[in-house]
DNA sequence: CAATTGGTAAAAAACGTTTAAAATTTCAGC
DNA sequence: GCTGAAATTTTAAACGTTTTTTACCAATTG
């Protein structure tokens, strides 16, 4: 094990002399300077993290909590955070909950301990809980992402999600379609219950009625998606089209409508939020909504980034990116009905 | 900031009787032990890590490099790895190299500095440069996965490649396929090479000749291998299946045969090594050779805390994980060729 | 009854940095 | 050459834990 003291010794200089080297090149001399460096790589020498961040109130970590790395939305916000957190000279601190709060509550206090310099959080909702142990503990900076919540004034990065649920939904009627079923999230989530708001907009603002018969809660999960698919296409009128709120309900919806023999779009078409890498290797190639992962996840790590180093400061204010519609090949016409021109040619 | 003093005051006891009753708490009598929980309790105290870890010499963190976290079969392994650590007591340092040796000799560097206690390693291969760091940094425990390199001794957990080829290009051949492509991963990593090996084994077992223009090296990347599809599908005589050594390949090339308007099955049969959740969402649904993911990660975390608690030691071993065939729908018989019947109904 | 033992608690010494304060050197201006 | 200021370097004091050493007290033993 070498330490500064060794580098010191080496170099024939105080440890202060190394520290600053290493931290201010500048405020020490040219000539000291040499030989410290030199001192350095003979001895390979790295400052230990422990205890510098002991000694500077400050761990150089950040914690990102994400709901299911598994979901290519999260892997792809992981990615982002990952690479821009390093270029801000940070590391980051990856727990995955798994969709359950108690996971993240666990988490939330390992990261505590840890004493990580901001956290960026996708949380699963289930507030309560988590709420208590992120207000108990100290200052750390606390950046939310995807799914916000309010009462702690903290920042956070989403999707226009009512917009994009309004987006989806008009696609499908602007193709004809007056049955349009909804696989809905939780509404005890943000994401959950704006994307359902913007579905009943959609229909409102173009006069036609909401049914809820056609809207099924399947928890953005992909196995309920497809149980409520097939109890959605046993329905004595079932939809002739189906948005589904995020990518592993269009997922599973797809398997359900090919164990039930029916094709999309030919007999249903499905339209869903989130894009992602291989939407299009799917048969048929799935019309999506996309989300800037990518700058969510940049927005999110600078809003931290600017709180740690106290630019930022005051209550928090929630930051909303905007879809955009990837038209592919899952949304057709009913049939027997004609497709007005102008979106036969997107 | 509530420090390990605060609590002793508080319970009018000394430091080290509170560190007692946190670490070892039957070190301390009944009563002491009971003051001093009510006053951690009541100050919401946490241990920081940072000035644990300085003194203890371990920080409770494992660094985990990926090559690419946004292929399915790396995000399942840090899925896993992350669970299993957590239930070992120890964080996860998540790095994404991009595939890129540069970056992951970077990571390398940040890993040593926050002095982690252990690390897992899926290499870029590209080892000339992190193998000088790796060697260098003292002596941190170091496990390989996924792809290993020899001379250095670290332990390692990989999956039986030359067998999983085997696998697979016995498959197309028992289906009646005589002319069957490789789509294969740079040869300078171990999973390129073991698989390469086990496809010409496969062929030489079968008296089958092996033909060089099939086989096309395609960086297991997307687009290589849709570039590569094309290549081999023009050829004279083109092969009436491929095997594709990854899944980010065999998506690379299902997405170059459907724009090549030809189908799968029908005109090419296709299967490839790494089964993903959505394998089966595809049309047609994949068939693959399937790794044991989770296992990996786990088996590559019980070495690492082997190493980290000194009860495992000496020079490190591979262990070779076994491969699992998936049948779905993406072989089938060359055109005019009968199928043995004892391929029907596998 | 003195001496030893055993158990519990407190005091104090690390761990390896950074940084404020003190000390030294350098150097310009007179 | 001297003075004071500026630049550079060193000394020493933190940072918040854990852990070794020391102190204390009671009980047991010779």
């Amino acid at each position: 094990m070498v330490t500064i003291r060794d580098v010191a010794k080496l170099a024939g200089v105080s440890v202060a002399t190394v520290s600053n080297t290493v931290n201010d090149p500048k405020r020490v001399s040219d000539e000291l300077r040499e030989r410290v460096l030199k001192a350095i790589e003979t001895l390979n020498y790295a400052p230990r993290a422990a205890a510098r961040s002991l000694r500077k109130q400050s761990s150089g970590l950040i914690g990102l909590i994400v709901a299911d790395i598994t979901n290519p939305f999260f892997t792809e916000l992981v990615q982002a955070v990952e690479a821009i957190a390093g270029q801000h000279g940070y590391s980051v601190l990856l727990c995955n909950s798994d969709e359950d709060p108690v996971r993240e509550a666990k988490h939330l206090q390992v990261l505590r301990s840890q004493w990580v310099d901001g956290i960026i959080l996708a949380t699963t909702g289930e507030v309560s809980l988590s709420r208590t142990s992120l207000l108990s503990q100290s200052r750390v900076p606390v950046v939310l992402v995807d799914r916000a919540f309010d009462g702690l004034g903290l920042d956070a990065v989403v999707l226009n999600n009512r917009l994009a649920a309004q987006q989806a939904t008009q696609h499908l009627i602007r193709r004809g379609h007056r049955r349009i079923g909804l696989l809905s999230g939780p509404t005890s989530v943000t994401t959950g219950a704006d994307r359902l708001t913007g579905y009943r907009e959609a229909l409102l603002g173009s006069q036609l009625p909401f049914e809820p018969d056609l809207v099924r809660e399947a928890g953005f999960r992909e196995q309920q998606a497809y149980d409520a698919t097939v109890e959605l296409m046993r329905l004595s009128q079932p939809p002739t089209a189906v948005f589904a709120a995020n990518n592993l309900m269009a997922i599973g919806m797809m398997r359900a409508l090919s164990d039930l023999g029916l094709r999309c779009p030919d007999d249903v078409s499905v339209i869903s939020i989130d894009d992602f890498a291989w939407a299009n290797v799917f048969r048929p190639r799935l019309t999506t909504i996309a989300q800037p992962v990518r700058e969510m996840g940049e927005m999110a790590v600078r809003l931290l980034t600017d709180r740690i180093s106290g630019s930022r400061s005051g209550t928090g204010s929630t930051h909303m990116l905007e879809s955009r519609l990837v038209v592919r090949e899952s949304c057709a016409a009913p049939m027997g009905v004609a497709v007005p021109l102008s979106v036969t040619t997107p």
